[in-house]
DNA sequence: TTACATGTAATTATTTTAGTTACAGAATTT
DNA sequence: AAATTCTGTAACTAAAATAATTACATGTAA
């Protein structure tokens, strides 16, 4: 299973693109997800570093340097996922047999494809399109 | 990232595959896999409740219940994964809150599809695949 | 019956993930 | 300028998930 980053995010950034007037700060975020302001200050770091938006250090508020059309589920996953395999192998199968020898280089073509289409899908979809949906729900 | 149940999973059945005159030990899968023989037959335990090999109590060997080919990677990964949903969620967003109350809702959406593309590219690969795969890579 | 295997529960260890404490330093307020 | 409030980040703790191990009842077969 999937750490739940990408969903916590996903909030920051919906929460951030429908206050666009209100500087928000950590605690009131932490607020909304139900974490601490920790978690919600480093997953801002990270969504930072990847460009998703910029801050002020010291002063509440975070902007959105991208449309959020322009900014998608796989952008986000990207930016606070720092493993770049999906599929965890285990380590050291025996050498000394045929299949332990080449079985991860064989797995590894198809988790590298499964992988892809994951990321394929969340390429397809964006803050936007999460955004019309909150709207539509509500 | 996703645990190495699967690839685990891939590499027993392909040895039971590659070897259908032998009977196999948990104790010789382990060798080959490079872990504790009950790990192995924990794996073939939830294989054989998902109807994709039998085996004897007591005896040693597993035998395919179907063609390496009518097996997919994808009722192995259904096979040894109890989790129904790929991605987590932050539990309990405040409800109070607009984006809160419906983020869940609106990210399920967004993230089933995601696992309905990968699921769909692990299902059409197969044991025969990677069987083939191995053949070639040595 | 002896030897060796599976199946499975229970326990322990390891790793990952999330939450918390602590605090330096920036921004703002009074 | 001092006090207050916030961010950014390191360090630590807690919880959860994963994997490994121990233990043993039970089946198989020589």
């Amino acid at each position: 299973m999937i750490n739940s980053r990408l969903a916590v995010s996903v909030h920051i950034l919906a929460l951030i693109a429908t206050h666009p007037d209100q500087a928000l700060s950590s605690d009131y975020i932490a607020g909304s997800v139900n974490t601490n302001p920790v978690v919600i200050r480093r997953l801002i770091g990270s969504l930072r570093q990847a460009g998703l938006l910029s801050t002020v250090a010291g002063k509440s508020g975070a902007t959105l340097t991208k449309d959020p059309q322009d900014i998608t589920l796989l952008m986000i996953y990207r930016a606070v996922e720092p493993k770049e395999t999906l599929f965890s192998m285990h380590e050291q199968p025996n050498p000394a047999c045929p299949v332990g020898r080449d079985i991860q280089s064989t797995l590894n073509q198809s988790f590298t494809r499964a992988q892809q289409a994951l990321e394929a899908e969340l390429g397809t979809e964006t803050l936007a399109d999460i955004l019309h949906r909150l709207v539509r729900t509500r």
